[in-house]
DNA sequence: TATTATCCATACACTGGTGTATTGTTTGTC
DNA sequence: GACAAACAATACACCAGTGTATGGATAATA
């Protein structure tokens, strides 16, 4: 699994030809993992569908695994990436729960692509060792991610915990159950709503 | 898909050699979905498990969409069966919640072999319309089962229907994500009493 | 006991996939 | 323009899996 992929590269000014590059294949390689599972990622598919053999693919890649932990890879640095972008707005708080509430399920559920890779992930995760780590690794930042704004609702640490916990599993549930079936976006709004209202009734005051 | 199976069935009187049925080939089917997902369910592989050849599984099903097919039917029938052996006991509604929750997340949990054949049905549903049926119908019995007790808690219809499903998404989602590591049996059981106080919030009165 | 239905083994043809070795074909760079 | 590096095509050996055809064994039954 050593990278020995070379210092610099150059190539395709005009594209005429398109030459391929490593993520070229990965982003491929993310279309058929979100239409198929990682069961289903072929190195031979994956060639037909960039319309190139696979002595390309062999040049890119040491063999399927490297695809598939490279794949991996990379889908975690982007998620715990991406969480960099969401810091707190600083506004009221039950505005900023919503603004999150939003993001994690409406906006989740529209970026079709990005969804099906990641239920396709964490079924992988299930049977694959490494993958279950990352999956795991993205899990906590993303709940430690919430615990900052759940902060301001209670000073208890445990409930903290627990809500941050409870809002993420009722969003990872819904991308799983509410999977894009006709009215299923009115639903996540409805659901969006029963939550906010329901975390903002575990202030400190019980 | 038509069923040409007998009417009767006999033998096996004494268990020397014990001769396989179809429900025993379903059975060890449901060890490989379990364990490697449907794309992991081969023919030659079960057959090697069973400790027979694949002359025998040619003779119980058409052909290896007959076992799929077979096997995600029985899921469904069982999925809808068990349903009725939960009926509201008529003791008080927290412990009723409590009882139906304990049931959903620590108990659910526990049978780790049913919860990762739930799994892998609805990953598999995510690429086959057959299997995203029959999950849709189980789906919907399930959240419709939970309506019949949110509706001492609320009046309002529409609430009942959203608290069911908040419910429903959030048990699936726990288990997705809290996948059987260490701490997660204490961490489901918060989860748990947590959803309850949650729930009993949001009763009629706001 | 002879027959028949039930269940499994064996052998074959075929497909689709991996990985490797070798040979092109471009494209930058000196 | 020569050379080397980057990228891709081709051809090969190999394996795992499906499905089918056919024969063999075993138990129920007439």
């Amino acid at each position: 699994m050593t990278d020995t992929k070379p210092p610099q590269r150059a190539r395709r000014k005009t594209p005429e030809k398109a030459q391929l590059t490593r993520d070229d294949w990965l982003d491929a390689a993310a279309g058929e993992v979100a239409a198929g599972g990682f069961g289903q990622l072929r190195v031979l598919t994956l060639s037909k569908k960039l319309g190139v053999t696979r002595g390309s693919f062999y040049w890119h890649f040491k063999d399927h695994e490297d695809l598939v932990v490279s794949f991996l890879d990379r889908w975690r640095d982007r998620r715990l990436h991406e969480l960099q972008y969401w810091k707190p707005q600083g506004g009221d708080v039950e505005t900023e729960l919503r603004q999150i509430l939003e993001l994690l399920l409406t906006d989740a559920s529209r970026n079709i692509r990005r969804l099906q890779v990641e239920l396709a992930v964490r079924d992988y995760a299930r049977r694959n060792g490494y993958a279950a780590e990352l999956v795991t690794e993205v899990d906590t930042a993303r709940i430690d991610q919430n615990c900052t704004l759940f902060q301001r609702l209670s000073s208890d640490p445990q409930r903290v915990k627990d809500l941050s916990l409870l809002l993420y599993v009722a969003t990872i549930g819904s991308q799983v159950v509410l999977t894009g079936k006709k009215g299923d976006e009115e639903t996540i709004r409805r659901i969006e709503d029963l939550m906010a209202r329901v975390v903002l009734g575990q202030r400190d005051e019980a």
